[in-house]
DNA sequence: CATCATCTCTGCATCGTTGCAAAGGACGGG
DNA sequence: CCCGTCCTTTGCAACGATGCAGAGATGATG
């Protein structure tokens, strides 16, 4: 029942428990002869090493804590995929947890009886957490923050340049001959400091093209789902003189949007051009498919992943502030043509 | 830096470490002077008891892993969801990892070196391992097997009943008038238990109804991804006797086939209805939207954990073979009203 | 042949926590 | 006034592994 550990070996063995413990981590020359019979009798007794006593001994656990508000919105999905991988290549391995944005769960991932204190570090992605409570509450536990909220200079973070990727978008709507562009996504709260950035880069863009921003345009939605941009959608169709295009601060968003333009029979692109954010798979294969920016996930994994090491081991003790590459995916929901 | 310990605590507060240990734990019962002196150091030097440590000793680590193909695959995303849930109801948290479907992946998850000791046990949604391989490698660690391959009473297992789903979503289709149904996603080998199962229901749906199975209609799929589906799609439009309804053995392949039919022109549901399973939050905001067969991830969740908690706790030896319920959500794919 | 360097191998202490059993003090009953 | 009981508090050992320093054996060197 229960394994056998290096003492069982040893007396098996006939050698010191420290001999075996040499033998399995290969660290310190074993002779032949022992080294063949330590072998042995590791096999027979089907030695695994008990991990929880060897990192209480090495003082490190080997795990990373992740976590995201939901993980069934594919795009954190696809993040935790990435950097479930990238943790891989450094020998660690990655806890999910996730917060359904809810400020308290953040919080207590924090507070004194946190099951933080198992792991080396933290990859946090929060959504309604300020970044006062974060700055207070964050004792010793290495912490990188992931896409939301900005926290000037206070802690290392990865992201897009959200002001840059969402100009980029707008300037695509306004470059097919747009002129009427809305904005579905808006969040002018504290916590909405992504979103906000996002609405930076679209009234850039308006601006840039001598465009008016007309207020109406920009709808705001608490959360980033379907269900939320199908609704936002139906507030723009309502409008007297409807957009001819929508930015959409996310994908579910911008698939929400188009469900409630698919029942309305309006035609897309046609008549209204849709783009996202996020680059989710999803996006790919939807009718139309979507137009989206998509970060570079694999990198913002690679990043997040490796700053949290170092900050880890000690050797990046100023926080960074990593911007990840992003581009542009054209497809149908805005060009039309059905091609991929 | 370096986080305090009981130690610490007892020194500042002129106390044993014992006493310590029975503040922080509250089992054993403390004098209020001594628990005043005691939570004031505590709290002074914002002690965090050391989970590593406290897990060696008691020799359980309060985590589970959770083991998927992928995880940006949709139905793996939700089912964690509701894993991760479940298990914090128990005070569990959740490892998650994946394995790509990489054979040599699984594998090594019960080898030797594996992390799997970690863990107090292993939720496994196995793809191309075998019975056998399982059957030998899996020591000590309790292991619950999560919807895919059935092996046969060796061990516990959670799932939807398969053929009963799948007969259910043919005999939609047959309700509808539809006589020519394809099938998209079979796996005639080893590993492809699962798809079977739904091809033993689909033909007894077609079969009940007097219909005759046509070889040809039903294409198999190595994995359950959308380029299959999309794929596989395009073989059934170039029959010279195309189907006038599809069913596709998970959401994904059906989200592909609609992609191929909306680029080829042909109308769903009209000319082919399609219905999936898994029932994805994706397929609710389709166009059109999909009708599906969903399984009760939460139930699954939950009976998996529990079970395996029973496992661990040895109040669960016999291996049981537990069904969760699941039911046809009918969307426009096959009903056409555009209504939800 | 004595001495020293080298190489294996071993025992002990330790990581931070909790189980166990017993010490110490307070208290009530005979 | 003494003894037994109960309650709080404590020290020791242990979970299973690794760091360290040193023991013993072997070979090289003067």
């Amino acid at each position: 029942m229960a394994g056998s550990t290096l003492r069982d070996v040893a007396r098996r063995a006939g050698v010191s428990i420290r001999t075996v413990s040499n033998v399995v981590n290969g660290s310190v020359p074993v002779s032949d002869e022992l080294r063949v019979r330590v072998q042995a009798a590791l096999d027979e007794l089907d030695y695994r090493p008990n991990l929880v006593a060897r990192n209480l001994r090495r003082g490190r656990s080997g795990m990373i804590a992740l976590v995201v508000p939901e993980l069934d919105v594919p795009y954190f999905a696809e993040l935790a995929r990435e950097v479930i991988t990238a943790a891989r290549t450094h020998g660690y391995v990655v806890m999910l947890d996730q917060t359904d944005g809810d400020g308290d769960r953040e919080r207590e991932l924090l507070g004194r009886e946190s099951r933080a204190t198992m792991f080396d570090g933290l990859l946090l992605s929060p959504l309604s957490i300020s970044a006062d409570e974060l700055r207070r509450r964050t004792n010793k536990v290495p912490v990188v923050l992931l896409g939301e909220h900005i926290f000037n200079g206070s802690f290392h973070h990865v992201a897009i340049d959200n002001i840059v990727a969402a100009r980029e978008a707008t300037e695509h709507l306004i470059g097919l001959g747009r002129r009427r562009i809305a904005a579905i996504g808006d969040q002018p709260y504290s916590t909405g400091e992504t979103a906000q950035l996002r609405t930076t880069g679209y009234r850039q863009a308006l601006e840039r093209a001598g465009l008016t921003v007309d207020r109406e345009l920009i709808v705001p939605t608490p959360r980033f789902h379907r269900h939320l941009g199908a609704e936002a959608m139906e507030r723009l169709l309502a409008l007297p003189e409807p957009p001819d295009a929508v930015f959409c601060y996310n994908d579910l968003l911008a698939i929400g949007a188009m469900h409630t333009l698919a029942r309305a029979g309006v035609r897309v692109p046609e008549d209204i051009a849709v783009v996202g954010v996020d680059g989710i798979q999803e996006g790919r294969y939807s009718s139309p498919s979507l137009t989206t920016v998509a970060p570079d996930k694999a990198a913002i994994a690679r990043t997040a992943v490796s700053t949290l090491l170092g900050v880890i081991d000690g050797s990046a003790p100023a926080p960074t502030d990593a911007k990840a590459p992003h581009r542009l995916l054209v497809r149908q929901s805005t060009r039309g043509a059905p091609v991929d």
